[in-house]
DNA sequence: GGGATACCTTACGCCTCTGTAAGGAGGGTA
DNA sequence: TACCCTCCTTACAGAGGCGTAAGGTATCCC
């Protein structure tokens, strides 16, 4: 059955295999991309070993040569958002404590597809509500960021209250943003962003 | 099987029967309270038809006496939500137009867990993940709310960008809060409360 | 070319969940 | 009392998921 499943796409697989004459393999690395896709589309609940295998056009059973179990998987998948996001984030601080620059990094950063994957921290995020170690994960990831815009608003020159507030109302809106998802064109986001900064900073950093 | 696990409280279930000398029965509205809190509880994913029979104490079967399948709790359990919260959110606009007292009168809200269960709407944000019929219904109820809202900064005097800006960073802001569920007490809370409103709205209406 | 290694397969057992069929059991009403 | 309606039960069929056991095949390296 699951072979008969797999071998759907195994002709177009075969032709790659003849063509760079080597047989096509997979590793862990596949398999978390593969279930990393899954989660994004359909939560934590469709990241199933057999519909993986499925798209990796192999046996369910081979799964069990990169990995213990599923948990084993899940553990990885959330490692590896965890260190992403993070690093990620610690690159936005600027030395020379300009945080009118800080900021805008920042707000450039959300906007490049190639560093910042919306559709993969809300799918964590709701993944987080129903497993408790995501939800730690997730935790600690949401305090570094809040603590790392609070610096930014330091910096700026608010005093600490102040500071922490407006850093929660950018970080919460930030995620509530993308679990809405708008459907606004690249264009009328454009053309609001100048307004979310003022408001957002108190300072007209686009206008 | 199913059997034997609903006879856990059966002594129990019985004591009660006796006590009232009335038979205890079940109606769709129970089914849906206990479906509504496995929701909140572990996500849609953990509404199960056993689950729910076992902690109503009666079999899984019985299930589809009052419903037709799964599919039909869940189109219930999804109407029940919108309803609700379109209604509770429509009463919160003055007739007078008064943009500040509209405003606090949503803080209030908020913060009146009779009316108002965050995690109720979390969870259904994260079942609209993954459901269509839900995003498509989450989705209107956030038009909705932020056009409300929307209205409220009209009222205070913003023009029209700002106030749209300023709603969709109170909603969204709202959205993420829940969403992130800072652990802080409710007198930190409180004391955070006027920054919030202040920084939101534009107007010190709390301090 | 022969063994070691890496990756995949067939075959199986078991659990959980959905949904159908048919048959009670209790309370209301004529 | 007899009957009907409401709600629940036992019994069954079947899909889909996880994980184990044992064996096969391609590639690498000596």
């Amino acid at each position: 059955m699951s072979a008969k499943t797999a071998s759907k796409k195994s002709s177009a697989h075969k032709s790659v295999q003849s063509l760079n004459a080597k047989r096509v393999v997979l590793d862990r690395a596949a398999w978390i991309v593969e279930a990393r896709e899954a989660l994004i589309k359909g939560g934590i609940a469709s990241v199933k070993i057999g519909k993986l295998a499925t798209r990796l056009d192999v046996t369910r059973e081979s799964f069990y040569w990169h990995f213990k179990n599923l948990q084993e998987l899940h553990d990885e998948l959330l490692r590896d958002w965890e260190t992403t996001t993070t690093s990620a984030h610690a690159a936005l601080l600027d030395p020379q404590h300009d945080g009118a620059k800080e900021f805008l990094s920042m707000v450039r950063f959300h906007l490049d597809k190639q560093r910042f994957n919306p559709a993969w921290n809300s799918a964590v995020r709701d993944w987080a509500r129903v497993a408790k170690p995501v939800e730690l994960s997730v935790r600690r990831v949401d305090e570094q960021i809040v603590e790392m815009i609070k610096q930014m608003f330091l910096d700026m020159g608010y005093d600490g209250i102040e500071s922490l507030i407006r850093a929660r109302i950018t970080h919460f809106h930030q995620i509530g943003y993308y679990n809405v998802n708008p459907g606004e064109s690249e264009q009328e986001r454009m053309r609001l962003l100048p307004v979310y900064v003022r408001l957002l900073t108190g300072l007209p950093l686009m206008e």
